[in-house]
DNA sequence: ATGCAAAATGTTACTTAGTTGCATTTAATT
DNA sequence: AATTAAATGCAACTAAGTAACATTTTGCAT
C-alpha cells in the first residue's frame, strides 16, 4: 500500500535524509494534517526548525505532500495522491476543518463541483472544503 | 443599493466611531477583499493599526463582515450579504483567488455543492473557493 | 575507496501578522 | 452636564515564516 519513504524520496527526484524520511513517514501514518510547529515538536531532536520549514518546501514542490492552510491561517501538511508530482498536483479532494478539535482531514468526495463564473475569470484549480464536527470528535 | 456606514453601524448594534465608518465605506467601494495591512496602509492617520484589527474584529462578528484567508494565510475582509448578523453569516459564495495579483474576489455561484461524508463528520459549513488569473489580470 | 560539487543543514537574525494589558478618551444614554 | 460602558492608543509581546551564510552531507564521477 505505502511506499517506503526511501522510494517515495528516490522517485520523486529528492536526496535521501534522516528527517525527510522521518516526516514522510509521520504522515503517511498520520490521520489528519500536521503543521510545521506539529513537526516542529515532535522532531526538535533530529533536526532544526528552518531545516524543517524547508524540507516541507521540498517535499512540497516535488509532489509528495500538499499544503492546506488551516482556519488560523497556518499550514498544514498531507501525503499527496500518488499521481502528483513536480508538475501537478492532483488533490482535488474535500479538506474537513474540524472546529472542536482544529484538525483537518483530507475526505475523498464523488467529483468536485463545476460551475460558471463572469466574463474574464480564468479557473486554474477548485477546493471545496467545510468546517464542522470530526468522526473523532463527535462521538466522545 | 449600498446603505451608508452609519446605517449599518446601528443596524448591527455598533457604536458610530470615524475609523468604522471609513472602514465600512472602503470595504463597500472595493472590487476584492481587503487585509489589515491594506487597510493600515490607508488609514495609518487615521487610527493606530490595534484598533484597526479590533474594528476588523467587531465588524466580522456583528455580520458586517465577513473573512477570507487567502493562499499566504492572511486574512483579508469583504462585505456581507444583507442577511448576515451576529446569529449567522449567509456568506456561502465561492471566493476567487487570484495567482497573479493575489486578491480575493467573492462571486455569486448558482448554488453550493452536496455531497456525503464517512459517517460520523458534522458538516456546519461549506467552502468553495478557486485560483486562477482575474478577469482584470487576464485582460491586461 | 576517494574526491568533488551541489544540495542540505544549523545557526542566527529578521520580518510580519496578529494578540494582550493597561491607561486614556469618547459615544451614547440619562 | 454627568455617567459609564465601549472604543482607542500605545507599548510590549507571540508565533509563523523567511533570509543569509558558514558548515556538513549526499550522490556521483573518478
Ligand atoms: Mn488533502
Ligand atoms: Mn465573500
Ligand atoms: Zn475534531
Ligand atoms: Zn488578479
Amino acid at each position: 500500500m505505502k511506499k517506503s519513504a526511501e522510494a517515495v524520496l528516490s522517485s520523486h527526484g529528492l536526496r535521501k535524509t534522516g528527517i525527510r524520511m522521518k516526516i514522510i513517514d509521520r504522515l503517511q501514518e498520520s490521520e489528519f494534517a500536521m503543521s510545521q510547529p506539529d513537526l516542529e515538536q515532535e522532531f526538535q531532536k533530529e533536526a532544526d526548525r528552518v531545516t524543517i520549514y524547508r524540507t516541507l518546501y521540498s517535499l512540497e514542490e516535488k509532489g509528495v505532500i500538499h499544503r492546506i492552510i488551516d482556519l488560523t491561517g497556518v499550514s498544514r501538511y498531507a501525503i499527496c495522491e500518488d499521481s502528483c508530482d513536480s508538475q501537478h498536483h492532483a488533490d482535488e479532494h474535500l479538506h474537513f476543518h474540524c472546529l472542536n478539535c482544529g484538525n483537518v482531514y483530507c475526505l475523498q468526495v464523488p467529483a468536485l463541483p463545476s460551475y460558471s463564473l463572469p466574463r474574464g475569470y480564468k479557473i486554474e484549480s477548485t477546493r471545496l472544503s467545510a468546517e464542522g464536527t470530526c468522526a473523532s470528535c463527535s462521538q466522545s
